[in-house]
DNA sequence: TATTGTTATACTCTATAACTATA
DNA sequence: TATAGTTATAGAGTATAACAATA
């Protein structure tokens, strides 16, 4: 018994990343001059948090395919945006991290994400917005 | 000034969906025989939640492509989960309901999303359940 | 044998624009 | 002229399996 309706959850949840993803792609689609897309921008920003990281690692972080992720760092490293380097001590990982222009794109993502972010939560008071970050952390 | 962190905000989001979506589709998959798919279900679920309901309405409900909709609708019509009418009272709009099959598929969604949601919000206590819901609903 | 990462492939979802029929 | 819905099409994201290199 979670009191809750599971049915509502989910359509609230999903309108909330339409939602979420329709206003960030709004502001963000003009800056990314070189089409890193969405998923390349959670890339990007999965790095900036987490620093030089292996692709393996960065797969279970975001949840995405492996084959995916392949793909869309050959992409981001094609644009100049992550390098990768062979793990000195097991040859089978290469490991991740952000260039210059990649840090400087990550900069430009928090500004639009924190106006984003700034709409969204409008509606919520200062103790609404921390116990729904909390409890977003805890799930 | 949110005081929150929207970088971690929008991965936090991302992880969230990415791990609901992925919990209901390991255990909707096997049930789903006639392969309506993900939006499938949306879709269904929206019906089961509104009745019966303009194409438009639905369109503005899920905030997806209206012709995305015209492609899902006639897929769930072919497969018998939907059926159109036209409004008596103009002749452009189409009016979507659940048939019998729609709604028998709709109980055993709910089954499924109540285990999920019951999965994902274990952690929350019976509190903040509530008060994430209903951040949810008001953002 | 198991793991890291790559390639190939097929499918679903998304976005845009041009079209029709009614209003 | 505006709105409801359709068609066509291209692009992005996802899932799976088979594979090579290294452990």
């Amino acid at each position: 018994m979670t009191g809750i309706d599971a049915m509502l959850l989910a359509r609230r949840m999903d309108r909330l990343m339409r939602r979420l993803n329709a206003a960030f792609h709004q502001r963000a689609e003009p800056l990314d001059t070189d089409k890193v897309g969405p998923l390349g921008g959670m890339v990007i920003m999965a790095l900036a948090d987490l620093g030089p990281t292996p692709v393996s690692a960065l797969t279970a972080e975001l949840g995405r395919d492996k084959s995916q992720m392949t793909r869309l760092i050959q992409m981001l490293e094609r644009k100049g945006y992550v390098v990768r380097s062979s793990h000195p001590e097991d040859k089978r990982v290469s490991v991740m991290a952000l260039t210059e222009r990649g840090e400087a794109f990550t900069a430009q993502m928090r500004v639009i994400l924190a106006e984003v972010a700034g709409d969204l939560l409008g509606s919520l008071s200062e103790g609404e917005r921390a116990a729904f970050m909390e409890s977003l952390g805890k799930i």
